[in-house]
DNA sequence: AAGTGGTCTAGACCACGGC
DNA sequence: CCGTGGTCTAGACCACTTG
């Protein structure tokens, strides 16, 4: 690629403009940068399904992927939360969640099935309000008036179980991508929990990294 | 935390400088930021075990873990390549490459079987001097003099195989992560494929993400 | 030696959030 | 309204790679 200063001279913005979106790309895997050497692009980022930026957001990871996603919601239930998903919610034992269970479409096949845990407390509006099709930052932004900041996510690996099964479809006893994933606000405040069952025999989930 | 132009004054640094500086911390997800709001730590940053930066990197990934990471090879063989190895390194089946196995150990225990291919024609050092010891990194500066400037990595669930089970051991039939990483150098050529057997009961893969 | 990206300064204005 | 981070300019020097 043109240099930094080619760039700022071609464009008619200072060097340092240049240098910021030219970061951008960079943190991104679509350029690389060496010093004393020069900027190139990455011919292989086309291969990836994935950029660090939307990793873990389906709906995007579907669409990377190069299929139409949609989302079906199963179940919105209302119950005391189990002893674990209290602690991952910082709840006591048998405080009221809800449990938000979609399903996710990538063209007319199912990809993956995600249940999330969210406290009942932090609910502003109707439960019969919630639209299940929505993304889960507009559902918080709009029923639960929070920002999701920040996520954190462990990556598992799970045989199928029958419950899932029903759902996903596919061979029995196959091995699946297990996604926990918790969900922060502001003041570094839990505001969900959820689990991702995710076939990875129909997506892929691939990204690029630049090392050193 | 601090606003950008406290922490200039604070340190006598310029406001840019303080940015670059910040923005680093953002990238790998200790620090959140919001215009108009300000800066904040993430709290939780201490659950994780890897940060984009380190994805990928066994040994780091390892130690993040709170382990000590120790490598053993098992084998250094050159053989013809097999027609999926040969699609993967852009070469001919049956061109020669070498296939360098590795064990990775948390502590004392088994948590990673490595298999990584390389072609012959890359080799600049004789094959029986290389130390199956070394990070990849290092491997590929020594003895091939090149080097890696980016990854490609596929994350997969897999049943664990008997063959692998032989290395890493626990219960039988358990289903494990298979991560698919590929090499690149300079000009995008391919240096190695790798197949990594990670078994996610012993070590956790978490990583955080700032949304938005 | 020449050119690259990496770091840095000292200013300026804008978009956004909270009060 | 004020303070925040986001964007931008027009310079400067340094560290590194390559021919």
């Amino acid at each position: 690629m043109p240099s930094e200063s080619e760039l700022s001279d071609e464009l008619g913005v200072s060097r340092a403009t240049v240098r910021t979106a030219l970061a951008k790309l960079a943190a991104n895997g679509f350029i690389l940068r060496k010093q004393g050497d020069g900027t190139y692009v990455n011919l292989r980022i086309r291969e990836t399904s994935a950029q660090f930026g939307n990793l873990w957001d389906l709906v995007r990871l579907i669409e990377g992927n190069g299929y139409k996603s949609s989302i079906q919601p199963l179940s919105i239930e209302q119950r005391p939360a189990a002893e674990t998903e209290a602690l991952a919610l910082s709840l006591n034992t048998a405080d009221s969640l809800i449990n938000l269970r979609r399903l996710f479409f990538a063209d007319q096949r199912p990809v993956s099935l995600a249940d999330n845990f969210i406290p009942s407390a932090l609910l502003c509006e109707p439960l019969e309000s919630i639209d299940g099709h929505l993304h889960i930052r507009d559902i918080f932004r709009t029923y639960f008036h929070q920002d999701i900041v920040f996520i954190i996510t462990d990556i598992r690996s799970t045989i199928i179980s029958a419950e899932v099964h029903r759902f996903l479809g596919g061979a029995a006893g196959r091995s699946i991508l297990e996604l926990h994933i918790s969900f922060y606000g502001k003041n570094n405040l839990p505001l969900a929990f959820g689990v991702n069952y995710f076939d990875d025999s129909v997506l892929r989930l691939s990204l690029a990294q630049a090392w050193n």
